[in-house]
DNA sequence: GTGAAAGCGCTAACAC
DNA sequence: GTGTTAGCGCTTTCAC
């Protein structure tokens, strides 16, 4: 059933048809509930091919994480592809792993499928900022279609921001264990991420604030345990379940802090949640209590922060505004308004629960 | 850029230029380097609408899932996506939240896309089993592609499932609480999917094989609580993150069983690792031991199963053998295949951990 | 307000 | 092995 038939059935040409179909007013009253009626009858639904050939858009948003598995990342694709789909928008979903190439390999996939936008979800794609060429397959997507990063920052015409402060939520953190006296904060990370540097920054920054001396040891970096890791960047292999993966690491974590005898620390901030609550379960191995002797913070304020005992603070990086800002502004960019705001900040906030004490 | 240009460049015709791009052998060496270094100095991509409305097809796969940042079909979606895209197929994504309407306009939806195929993911999407008409909406999708389930099963042609044994795990789960002396187990569940009634079958063949009474009040339904479920699917309303949902839902659980005084167990069994970390808090807050005065069992050996203390016997409902399973035979389907196997049961795995000490 | 007709860029049947 | 050509189903000028 296609247009030619409801054109016929309708005793209408095509024409018309068309312009009912797509809510054109140059259609009287009458000839339009004609066209509707048939239309309703034989169940009829453009090709969305057809159209897309014609329009050169099909309405498709490209969405490319790292791993959907992921919880962060799962929760933003959530919030973007439900707001995406009430303005009409599918989104096309495309999990790149960790690995450069790969990256670069599906933003090309992506963009051959002629997406009306491209959605970077993670601060992977924004580079480790070792490399200067690590982020130019952004800037050369931008170059067909708008290019939005979700926590990730990448300079670049066509390309639009939105992150969360960590920078400043690290700040924050590293500041509250200070004030509540601690001398020697653990800052362990198991990623080089945009994200990652901003984190390790804010650390940084507070200690120097106040006066505190910036240690090599205590800014520890867990590396990725299973090896399969090109470039480090500390996400799963996906050979196995993210969750799998994730509870590794946890217990990971909590062996390689048993086992390093001469590392000393009196509270830990920890890059993310999972991280963290590995620190939890090795204070519970050493006897230590939380937050007493040991206090620990996380970062993205996960499940994970509640399931654990005691209970985790954790800063919450607000990716449902992140994402909400991103497509606020996609929509404004893909009806070709000029001017949009092209980098989006959003401070991040403290959730403080029993393990800090603060 | 188009293919009269590459034809045009290469010094062929347009025939021969989609023959060399669809890998045609009927092509002679020479002039198929000839064009393929045209297309590459050019950057040439051929056009997916042109050549979908040629094929009727743009090799994608749709995926429905109601909830995308639940940790279960996050996985599910990492799995068939990794899969898939192997084999040269993008998918769609596309979430519905727990809604019987919304289900079935979400499914619409996607079908007018001309998706090549349908994926169902959860158990939700086979009903609650209440009322009759509720997986019509499969049945009419399957008329038009073939649809697949992954951990739900609902009978009809053209329509293939895959599901974890769920009955015979929470069996083995009761069953082992049984052995090791329980007497009052304790049946949680927050959701009428079709797993979940699997589920409560398991639970209540092991109490009858035991010769124990199956009790009305220790099957007990934790109502969701943010009460925005338009039919009790138990799921997060989106409106907030999933994380957040099930942050709340640990908490719940935990007031939910200190209020009700009246209730007494001394094990659980939990639907959801959600609900079983809530019962750890509530023992916890009650000072009652695990496992020694409460054993609880959780489902789904998520990371929440890892964080707790004392980490969580979980049921593993293997998704991802599921995922894989679903992705073997999608193909073969695609493939013209004939006689693929329409359902298949995947046993379920015990994790043990200190919850249950069985 | 409506219709005729020219694309959109590709695939595939058919001819050579 | 290669070229010609007729669709695929829609959008969109341009007449009327």
């Amino acid at each position: 059933m296609n247009i030619y038939d409801i054109a016929k059935l309708s005793g209408v040409s095509i024409a018309t048809v068309s312009r009912v179909v797509n809510g054109s007013p140059r259609v009287s009253e009458k000839t339009k509930q004609k066209v509707l009626a048939v239309m309703e009858e034989a169940e009829y639904t453009p090709n969305v091919f057809a159209r897309g050939l014609g329009l050169n858009s099909m309405k498709t948003i490209g969405i490319l994480c790292p791993d959907i598995s992921d919880q962060y990342m799962a929760e933003a694709v959530s919030h973007l592809e439900k707001r995406l789909h009430e303005y009409g928008y599918d989104c096309i979903l495309s999990c790149s792993g960790s690995a450069q190439e790969a990256r670069e390999h599906h933003t090309k996939l992506l963009l051959s499928k002629r997406i009306d936008t491209l959605i970077l979800v993670g601060s992977l794609y924004a580079g480790s900022g070792k490399n200067p060429g690590e982020t130019e397959y952004v800037r050369a997507a931008a170059q067909q279609v708008p290019v939005f990063m979700i926590n990730g920052y990448v300079e670049g015409e066509n390309i639009y921001c939105s992150y969360g402060d960590d920078q400043q939520g690290a700040y924050d953190v590293t500041q509250a264990l200070i004030r509540r006296g601690k001398k020697r904060i653990l800052f362990l990370y198991d990623s080089q991420t945009y994200s990652a540097r901003q984190k390790m920054q804010g650390y940084e920054s507070a200690l120097a604030d106040a006066g505190y001396p910036i240690l090599g040891d205590l800014k520890h970096y867990i590396r990725p345990f299973d090896m399969q890791q090109p470039d480090g960047a500390g996400l799963s292999d996906f050979s196995e379940s993210s969750s799998g993966y994730m509870q590794n690491k946890v217990l990971y974590v909590k062996e390689m802090l048993l086992a390093h005898r001469t590392l000393e620390f009196d509270s830990v901030f920890a890059c993310n949640d999972g991280l963290a609550v590995g620190v939890l379960k090795y204070a519970r191995a050493k006897g230590l209590s939380v937050p007493e002797e040991l206090s620990v913070a996380g970062y993205n304020n996960s499940t994970m922060a509640v399931c654990c005992e005691p209970e985790l603070t954790s800063v919450d990086n607000q990716v449902k505004r992140l994402c909400s800002d991103a497509v606020d502004r996609i929509l404004k960019v893909l009806q070709g308004e000029e001017d949009v705001e092209q980098n989006h900040k959003v401070r991040c906030e403290i959730v403080r629960r029993c393990s800090t004490d603060f």
